[in-house]
DNA sequence: GGGGCGGATGTAAACGTTTTCACGGCCAAA
DNA sequence: TTTGGCCGTGAAAACGTTTACATCCGCCCC
């Protein structure tokens, strides 16, 4: 009977053994579709992820994971959503088996303006672009982020700073292009196209962009990658053209993949804190359901943290704590200093 | 109506425009949970995961999740579950949201032993260590691994090989404790207990073990690691000590995690298929499903490849393939050799 | 012209829970 | 003694589908 299983009724003592005798015996277990059906609530938040899911979104999904646990949510993940068709039928095809969604998709062109719940269902926009305001969102700040590095940079004394951008269409890598032009004019230094370069946040890609800015006549003495992949392939393509980093040129990436930190020089970059972003969605999705999706959306921006390592030049910089004393240049990652 | 939307009946055509339309218009969603109480399916299968998945479990993850989006099967996904009750109770969670169960917990002592399904849900083991006879199960074969690695390593000419083992609980360990052994045994070496050393997968235990292994009387020339983190560490802690990898000690470790290629000297390891496991795993369960879970149950290992690279010793080993040409050693990873 | 048949559609049962309602005791208060 | 409320329990409705069954109509064939 319900009533013992869940303690919804006063019931006697004497009964209250009887049901649970009988469950043991029979091997009872409740059936969850059944369950949802008249309760109307499932436990479970959806996942929608894009396709290639690396690093960082396997962090992501490990945030949201421990999260819906702590808050006793199943996830039930559904990939391979590029387009906005795709992830209108993934919504569809999760229509009663879920409480709420969380939908990751960088890739998505003005994505969140065109995504409409079947009902009333919350929904979390993970790392999209548009801040819709019928929805709740989540993302990185990329714009803090790749200022606060090419910053770094110039206050290393460099004056020109080259970027190797992301996809067009991707978000994360259209707000850190934001970001990088943001930090020049800050600092007074012109936005020149030719140090824009374009990339796919690739590893090759990176190589590329890099050789074919060694042909620009008066050359960069800095390069921002927009991720850490780029920021490889465009260190291989210097030190194959002879250069040293960082002595010739500076390198700074983005994402902090752990990689970076064994790289000999070890990789400059901007840690983003990606199991954070899955666990402020899923308290997104619990604040939602409690107030039964009226309540006021939140758009939340999820700090990083600049990873200061050895591809950006000597330390000059002054730096929040001192080097840590290490056993070895191969298990000593390097402290992270906080963006101010 | 169910009839147009599914194509269980015949219909005309005009009513099925009909029907289409008022769904349009309606913005109506079929609810998954009732269609699961009636068709008695769910469309999705459940992976139970230990406490902290890394690099490995959520490439495991991306396989299955592959696979099961090609089978046209959602994942529910279940994680923290280190002892048998923790699994058990994520089980009778799932009844009636899953129509199979993917469990990973290496650390189970005899887990599937015990492990039981409410009815007779398809079950598959990933990587536990019984091989029950109830239960489908998919395996990495730790032991042809470790022993194909440490025979490399005995073909380079060591004699006194140590082992720096996992966890006792961890089947994996176990598993690949015994490859060592065989190996030794294969090529007529004795098996000495002080050169098995314990760890716990962690660089920390890796740099702890070579530490002490290098206050036995007669050192090792050469040390298997149980996986990469701790021939990492093991590594650091031969450096620290003066002395050169591979020149006076080899080094090789298991799982060929992405670092492995980017450390200078690159690491030799053991390369598991991650991914493949997890599509295997879902094969298992389509297959199981198919057949109403009366089917013969199979006990898959998955081959794993050697990854020969620079810590082991210079190559005079026969090698499959030459050297690729390569840009720079950054990006160039050393191509893999199949396991004879 | 009637019986049978097949295609199209309406109807009702079923899935396994939770929740609401009603009922029967029982005790306290009037 | 009657009335009202409370506790414990059984019965029934509801959730939103699918499926099996029944109905109806038009048609062909005997």
């Amino acid at each position: 009977m319900s009533r013992v299983l869940n303690d919804s009724a006063p019931v006697n003592e004497t009964t209250r053994t009887r049901v649970e005798d009988a469950v043991r015996s029979l091997r009872y277990v409740p059936h969850g579709a059944a369950r949802s059906l008249i309760t109307r609530r499932t436990s479970t938040f959806g996942v929608i992820l894009p396709d290639l899911y690396g690093e960082f979104f396997s962090e992501v999904i490990r945030g949201l994971d421990e999260a819906a646990r702590e808050h006793g949510y199943h996830l039930l993940v559904s990939s391979a959503h590029s387009d906005l068709a795709e992830v209108e039928s993934a919504m569809r095809a999760m229509r009663g088996r879920v409480d709420g969604l969380a939908i990751m998709s960088p890739d998505l062109i003005a994505g969140g303006a065109a995504i409409k719940g079947p009902e009333n269902l919350p929904i979390v926009l993970v790392n999209c672009d548009i801040k819709h305001s019928a929805l709740d969102s989540v993302s990185v700040d990329n714009v803090g982020g790749a200022q606060s590095i090419v910053a770094h940079l110039i206050s290393h004394g460099h004056r020109r700073i080259a970027i190797i951008n992301g996809p067009e269409r991707n978000c994360d890598a259209r707000e850190r292009l934001r970001g990088y032009r943001a930090a020049l004019q800050d600092a007074g230094l012109a936005v020149a196209a030719e140090l824009e370069l374009p990339g796919t946040f690739t590893e090759d890609s990176g190589y590329d962009a890099a050789r074919s800015l060694l042909k620009v006549r008066k050359p960069a003495t800095a390069i921002f990658a927009a991720n850490d992949s780029m920021a490889i392939g465009a260190i291989a393509a210097l030190t194959e053209a002879g250069l040293a980093v960082p002595e010739d040129v500076a390198v700074a990436g983005f994402d902090d993949i752990p990689i970076g930190r064994y790289l000999t020089p070890s990789l400059s970059s901007v840690s983003v804190p990606a199991s954070d972003i899955g666990s402020r969605a899923i308290a997104c999705l619990v604040h939602a359901t409690e107030h039964k999706n009226h309540h006021v959306r939140r758009h939340e921006l999820v700090a990083t943290q600049l990873a200061i390592r050895n591809t950006c030049g000597p330390h000059d910089y002054p730096r929040r704590q001192g080097a840590a004393a290490s056993r070895s240049s191969l298990n000593a990652p390097t402290p992270i200093e906080a963006v101010p």
